[in-house]
RNA sequence: GCCCUCGUAGCUCAGGGGAUAGAGCAGUGGCCUCCGGAGCCAUGAGCGCAGGUUCGAAUCCUGCCGAGGGCGCCA
């Protein structure tokens, strides 16, 4: 890597003040302005004080020990502002990323190793099997998976998963509520409202368990739903087969066994404050029944033989939820990392200028299928992973609908489709591409074509980024940059043009083909169609 | 009351120690001689408030204001 280079130089350049530093203690970064040069460093700022320097004469000096060591691709480095160093690179390094994406092509570029011989599970979704899925959870969904995408790509063995809590009182609650609607009667208290019951509750062939038939039915909408968005799960993991299996009994008697539980008023309560809760939580109610925690606690403990690290995706609404079962992975030996929770923040969804209140229960919600069948999968994919999940994010169905042609989703697959385009007229024109001549890649040197580069250059860490904080928008800000640089190119710079130098044109193929791997890369972990044509 | 998120352009959002804070939408004005105009180019406007840390803060810390969420022997 390029920066590896500048950053040996600077340490090399430090050696002559005999000073030592370590590679990694030296930050290359990005200048917001491309009269910054094309990477940048602060370590004169970083270090100067502490070696009793002004920053601005410390990178001064670097810099004339660096010009005398003569850097390969460096054209021009200079110092500006508080002491940056700024290094002006000949555009042959973006020649050599073009290289590197193209050998590396599709299934090689920009995959990073960070996660190599680590294995991570990853939970999402998990909405009770009682209803259609509403637009909110589609949120989870979009975002695990595209996560889980990132993470394979990153060289992390992933499981990923949903919970489906296919027992207990609002399994029962909704099995009661199809069976009331059956016959005609009132919904019970704290039963399911939703229109959708009464639907199903006619679809119900007559001598069906409703609590089984229910759970089946419900579950099939959801999964179909996620599937239509390209949403999927390596295990479906059911509560029921893991109670039955004794899982409950064992980790009760372990978490007893490690002096975790305590009795009080009755009950079994396990004491999760020793590790930082707010309040010790019942795992027996008084009444001889475990509460839910319990299965909980049981699912994440197996969760971890799929996994070393074990994520849950939750909403904002289970926040609270976080320090209890971190607590109890702690109690079961192990360490706080290896649990992590991602909390995400809530949809809003309005319609007709009108906010709705997503609920199963009460029934005002907007389904997930609704969604999609409004705008397409595409559209409703890319609209959840667009921003990030620290966000509250509002969705305008109308909005959504109406940008039909102006959805920046659009943008990016036009920049595909133009590319398939491209391969499909020059076919016609009996233009070939070449076997690759790296030297013809120096005709690239339009800005346009740079830009391409520059945005290619950036994509492999952009998605350890994107896999190190968590962050699938970064993908989705990234394409939308190299889709804009793609049109600006496709704008400026024909490419099979009669007039056209064949070497460029040869070059100008391959750029096309560069780009289209970064986008049929980043598409790919977005969980978004790469289409040949709109 | 306590805890967790979040306040950036008219709207939806990027940017999470670095130099002049970006994009889409909406508005205005341009660009069809040849690979798809679902495109390109130009243009106005912004970091909730107040302190602090730092050579440097939209970014980190504290307080306040505002929004959403959470504080059951519910799940």
């Amino acid at each position: 890597m390029i920066t590896d280079v500048l950053a040996q130089a600077l340490v090399n350049s430090f050696e002559v003040l005999e000073i030592e530093l370590e590679l990694d203690e030296i930050q290359m970064e990005r200048p917001a302005s491309r009269t910054h040069g094309d990477w940048s460093s602060n370590v004169a700022l970083v270090r100067a004080k502490q070696m009793g320097h002004v920053p601005r004469e410390l990178a001064e000096t670097l810099v004339r020990s660096m010009q005398e060591a003569r850097i390969e691709l460096v054209d021009k480095m200079e110092v500006a502002g508080p002491g940056f160093i700024n290094f002006f690179l000949s555009p042959k390094w973006l020649h050599q990323v073009m290289i590197d994406v193209l050998e590396l092509g599709e299934a090689g570029y920009a995959r990073s190793a960070i996660g190599e011989g680590k294995s991570v599970n990853l939970e999402f979704v998990s909405a009770n099997p009682t209803g259609p899925l509403h637009a909110g959870g589609g949120r989870w969904g979009a975002y695990g998976d595209s996560l889980a995408r990132i993470f394979r790509r990153c060289g992390y063995a992933t499981t990923t998963e949903y919970y489906v809590n296919d027992r207990g009182i609002q399994t029962e609650l909704f099995g009661a509520s199809l069976m009331a609607r059956r016959e005609g009667r009132d919904i019970p208290d704290d039963g399911y409202a939703g229109e959708y019951v009464s639907e199903w509750a006619d679809e119900m062939p007559p001598n069906a368990d409703p609590i089984v038939w229910g759970l089946e039915r419900a579950l099939t909408e959801v999964r179909d739903a996620l599937a239509s968005m390209n949403v999927t799960f390596d295990l479906w993991a059911s509560e029921k087969a893991l109670v039955s299996s004794g899982a409950m009994d064992q980790v009760i008697s372990r978490l007893r066994a490690e002096g975790w539980l305590v009795e009080n008023d009755g009950a079994l309560w396990l004491r999760t404050t020793e590790f930082g809760d707010e309040k010790d939580r019942v795992l027996v109610k008084s009444d001889g029944e475990p509460t839910y925690f319990v299965p909980d606690i049981a699912y994440h403990e197996q969760k971890f033989g799929r996994g070393d690290l074990v994520i849950d995706v939750l909403g904002a609404d289970h926040h609270g939820y976080v320090p209890r079962m971190s607590a109890a992975m702690q109690m079961l030996g192990h360490p706080p990392e290896a649990y992590e929770a991602i909390i995400g923040q809530n949809v809003t969804l309005v319609r007709e200028g009108k906010e709705i209140q997503l609920s199963k229960r009460t029934g005002t919600m907007v389904e997930v299928s609704e969604l999609i069948e409004a705008v397409g999968p595409d559209v409703a994919r890319f609209a959840y992973l667009l921003q990030s999940i620290d966000t509250r994010q509002t969705i305008d169905i109308d909005v959504l609908a109406s940008q039909a042609n102006e959805n920046p989703v659009y943008y990016v697959q036009y920049a595909h489709a133009r590319i398939a385009s491209v391969g499909r007229e020059a076919g016609k024109r009996g233009i070939e591409r070449l076997p690759l001549m790296p030297h013809s890649l120096e005709l690239l040197t339009h800005e346009r074509e740079i830009e391409i580069l520059r945005c290619l250059s950036t994509l492999p860490e952009i998605v350890e980024l994107a896999a190190r904080d968590r962050a699938p928008h970064r993908l989705a800000t990234w394409i939308r940059e190299m889709a804009a640089a793609f049109h600006g190119f496709y704008h400026d710079c024909p490419v099979l043009r009669s007039d056209l130098e064949k070497d460029l044109q040869q070059a100008r193929l391959w750029l096309v083909e560069a780009s289209r791997v970064g986008f049929a890369v980043s598409l790919d972990l977005l969980g978004i169609e790469a289409p040949e044509q709109m």
